[in-house]
DNA sequence: TGTACATCAGTGAACGCGCGTTCACTGATGTAC
DNA sequence: TGTACATCAGTGAACGCGCGTTCACTGATGTAC
């Protein structure tokens, strides 16, 4: 059989890299390109069709992993917000999102976070922190006030790496604590450095 | 050759684990045991000796990382401290450690991750995440105070898995506001959910 | 509008290499007499 | 104290299986005339 009736080649490619990214969740990295491909009811040779190598298919799936949080982070964004920390708020809430079915967002930093153990992914992986830290630093907040509140949304999100699952309710009420953290300033003079 | 003279099984044993974790540091977890071996000046025979599969060695090391890091905390802990919260500023205080060249202990973290990600030790890295739970929740503070600490701790510490190395300045500002944050509370009450 | 041809999007069998594991063997150390 | 023997702590070659990659082939779609 050839080309799938209804099925362009973009809405395959997309399906290997969903397919990807289910099946390493569950497998871990060690998972093969035979499983993956029957994830996507794609034989082997059709996925290396899309990815040349083992390498490309994971380097692709990383890239848009990454790319899919950056987004997540800039539809938190409120535009009504226009004092310091608007971009720090949004990147709280896109790390502590547990209301909708966004359990999967936090999942997929884990995954992040595997595919980061490839050497080939760990440069892009780098990058993409360096990106982040550029942005938060230009968001308008006290250096130890960010480093706070980025370090607590960070671990909330990482904990499902070290099988910590933290509880909805847990979840809501530490995102209010750090929003409300990056609103008021006499909290961060009391916590400041020379305070 | 056989048995080398001047090192005992034991420092053998000790030794391949030691190299396991600076080989898998660095080459992923998809390094060999060929490797692993070498690191270790050990024939890979010699490895299968003291440990009979690859999973094994791997859960040995995770076992031992975890167990490091319990300590370290444990050495960590006030013995003139008797307030609410000891442990917790001790967990702080360890997840933070960049004074001495203990950053390795934030390499272990991420090699524990690592770990992690094969299924074989996930039940390990869990159980030993529930215990720490545990063991936190019973140490006196406030459930959102010890969310957030304990949330920004893990975020420092893991940092390194996304590459964002936190710099050393930046480590110990962290870890003082965090010390203080579990010390003082006016400041609990007023980021307390009903506050 | 029909026909010829090129290209696109795959299929599935085969290959080869690396790695975990097995195995026969060995030299040093510990123990009994 | 010397000797015989068992065990311990390895060695290194060989095996076999899984997995990434290659390759010859194919049927549907797009294009030229």
């Amino acid at each position: 059989m050839a080309r799938k009736a209804g099925r362009t080649p973009e809405e395959t490619r997309r399906t290997l890299l969903d397919a990807a990214a289910a099946v390493i969740r569950t497998r871990g990295i060690a998972a093969s390109l035979d499983e993956i491909a029957r994830g996507a009811e794609v034989s082997k040779g059709g996925l290396l069709y899309h990815f040349a190598t083992k390498d490309d298919l994971v380097q692709a799936l990383a890239h848009d992993l990454l790319e899919t949080f950056r987004a997540e982070v800039a539809a938190a964004v409120d535009p009504a917000d226009d004092t310091p920390g608007r971009l720090t708020r949004a990147y709280v809430k896109a790390c502590l999102a547990s209301s909708h079915d966004e359990v999967a967002l936090r999942e997929s930093a884990a995954l992040v976070v595997q595919l980061g153990t490839l050497p080939e992914v760990a440069a892009l992986v780098r990058a993409d922190a360096l990106r982040w830290t550029t942005d938060l630093r230009a968001d308008g907040l006290p250096n130890h006030v960010l480093a706070l509140v980025v370090a607590a949304a960070d671990g909330a999100s990482a904990a499902p790496l070290w099988g910590g699952a933290v509880p909805h309710a847990e979840a809501r009420l530490l995102e209010r604590q750090l929003l409300r953290f990056t609103l008021e300033r006499d909290l961060w003079t009391h916590l400041a450095p020379e305070g």
